[in-house]
DNA sequence: ATGAAAGCGCTAACAT
DNA sequence: ATGTTAGCGCTTTCAT
């Protein structure tokens, strides 16, 4: 059937459209009858108001963009989550856009947010993103854009971010806790900021606790994968005095780590402590179980949506926005693969 | 800096907003220079068009919504992913919800899609749902419903959904093809169709094997958890004649049931030969690498995207919607826990 | 080549 | 208690 309007309910009433809208939202003063007849047609023809219509004239369209490199992927998913749960509670929609880590589609799908007519845009950028011209042409709209995760400084703007250092240095930390002194890591590549984080961290906890950086415990990675980490824990079994523990840029890393020491006969954790980041699913059905540093992606969400939503507010009250920092706490969980057996 | 109008630029230039318009669409019958000033103006004032009253006269929001129960599961991660990659290529955007597996709110969200003035609707039901009265009302709002992975016959709506009967049936073939004959299932509740359907496959591909249906081998699952996987695991070894292999009715269920076995001093696949159902990234990862049955959630993300474009299409052309059923198949991944050993 | 005007569907200030 | 009117920002037909 057709969608009916306020002027098909009017004109079947013999009554203007300002009278049905007026009884459609119990405006005081309607007359109970009216009010009655009007709610009944709405009702019988189906109607619901027309929401561009509402928007354009409220101008209010209660809907941000979320642009994230890879949906298919937990981190992500968890972001998502969280940032659904917060701006469904005060009405708002969300659209979810991918760039599938390429800076020309990052470019094209925030084009097309800013087309659609979203309030403010929650992005991660790609791995490919260096320059951020093209955020700073949305703010020039008038859309406050939050980043999270991957971020850049490049652009004036609220960011959300894992405490990537403190979560390696909490990893790195618990190893050292329990004895271990030759803690390898295997590294991501130099540009996100994220795992050179991670890396820092490792350093800053071996300074800590006065042991020696030692080159030949590191492996860079390029791609970040499971393959990777296999070379890499091959390359420090084969050392003269190969590493007792390792940490690892992420979990994929640390499980390929672990498939290799296996099959080159070392027992985890027994001959080497392994951690992991990202603390996927998959770390706690392996057996071992497998230790990890949890990212706060939930809460990622949500921190981000608020200060988004917040902007939108302020932009709407024409204040100035205001800008915030967060950098959110990771966690480690401490599973088999990193614990020491008691000293017999 | 405020969004700039048609009006203002039409103003500043002392022309009309329609001149405006149509220099900067290219009208044919508009001067050159003119042509030139009102783009040079527009762009110095950083116009863009307003997209709800775009949209409002032309009467097409290309947005889709989508409700599915958990958007932190890989295979939703698909399938949006899916979606998103159709829908964006025709100029669409998706508006992502989730019901978290509730009724209430599957009413709640698809509600407020449908006030957002989305386009159409591609749903993932919840389990709890039984009953479609609140689709069936959308519909009578003419908004385009498709269901997919999660239906119910009670909506005459296109669907899309996984050969589930198909993809257990392959599983269980499998085993037996290697000459395993006591197959067992750790089977889904009743409710959710798919997993009756895998169990049905389970038994159909026994039937066709000349094998009797044993109950002992079934066990049934109330929250398709890992830690079902161990009981019925444990419940198997016990047995006096206990199966030698096992289709499980999810991949969490299959790793459950081979850490109970291993635990108990049985060897996947030597002494049991197991195969899941979902292909979770995990089952590459375990060692053994785990065999599973793995969902085309990709393709029913784009399946079930051009269904319903194709039916916002017609609606639009005033045509009769036609509705289609799409069973895509699933597809099994051997690996080595369901692969027998050669026979000496 | 450009302007004037109507209208998409709805809201709200101002009448009566 | 209800009608009138003006607009939200844009497109498009019909004039000129």
């Amino acid at each position: 059937m057709k969608r009916a309007t306020l002027r098909d309910i009017a004109q079947s009433l013999g009554v203007t459209v300002a009278t049905v809208s007026r009884a459609l939202k119990n405006y005081p003063d309607i007359s109970a009858t009216t009010k009655q007849t009007v709610l009944a047609t709405a009702e019988r023809m189906h109607y619901a108001p027309h929401p561009l219509a509402v928007k354009l004239r409220q101008k209010s369209y209660r809907v941000v963009g979320v642009v994230v490199p890879d949906i298919v992927h937990p981190f992500f998913s968890d972001v998502i989550s969280g940032i659904i749960e917060v701006v469904e509670a005060l009405g708002y929609h969300v659209i979810l856009s991918q760039s599938n880590e390429s800076y020309e589609k990052e470019i094209r799908v925030t084009q097309m947010l800013l087309a659609t007519g979203v309030d403010g845009l929650l992005v991660c950028l790609s791995n490919e993103t260096v320059d951020v011209g093209h955020l700073r042409a949305l703010q020039d709209y008038d859309l406050p854009v939050v980043l999270f995760d991957k971020i850049n400084s490049g652009l004036d703007a609220s960011t959300v971010v894992t405490n990537d250092f403190q979560g390696a240095y909490d990893a790195v930390t618990h190893l050292l806790d329990q004895g271990y002194t030759r803690v390898a890591h295997i590294k991501g590549p130099p540009h996100p900021e994220n795992t050179r984080q991670r890396f820092a961290g490792y350093r800053a906890a071996l300074a800590a606790y006065g042991l020696p950086f030692r080159p030949e415990y590191v492996g860079e990675c390029h791609a970040v994968t499971h393959s990777e980490g296999v070379t890499f824990a091959r390359q420090f079994m084969a050392l003269p005095e190969p590493p007792d523990s390792l940490f690892a840029v992420t979990d994929s890393v640390a499980i390929g780590a672990i498939t290799a020491l296996r099959e080159g006969g070392w027992r985890v954790p027994q001959d080497m402590a392994v951690i992991g980041f990202s603390d996927w699913a998959v770390c706690q059905l392996m057996e071992p179980s497998i230790s990890s540093v949890a990212q706060p992606g939930y809460e990622i969400g949500r921190r981000a949506s608020e200060l988004l939503l917040r902007e939108i507010q302020q932009l709407r009250d024409e204040q100035p926005l205001e800008h915030d920092h967060l950098v959110l706490d990771a966690t480690i969980k401490i599973r088999q693969s990193s614990q020491r057996p008691a000293i017999r």
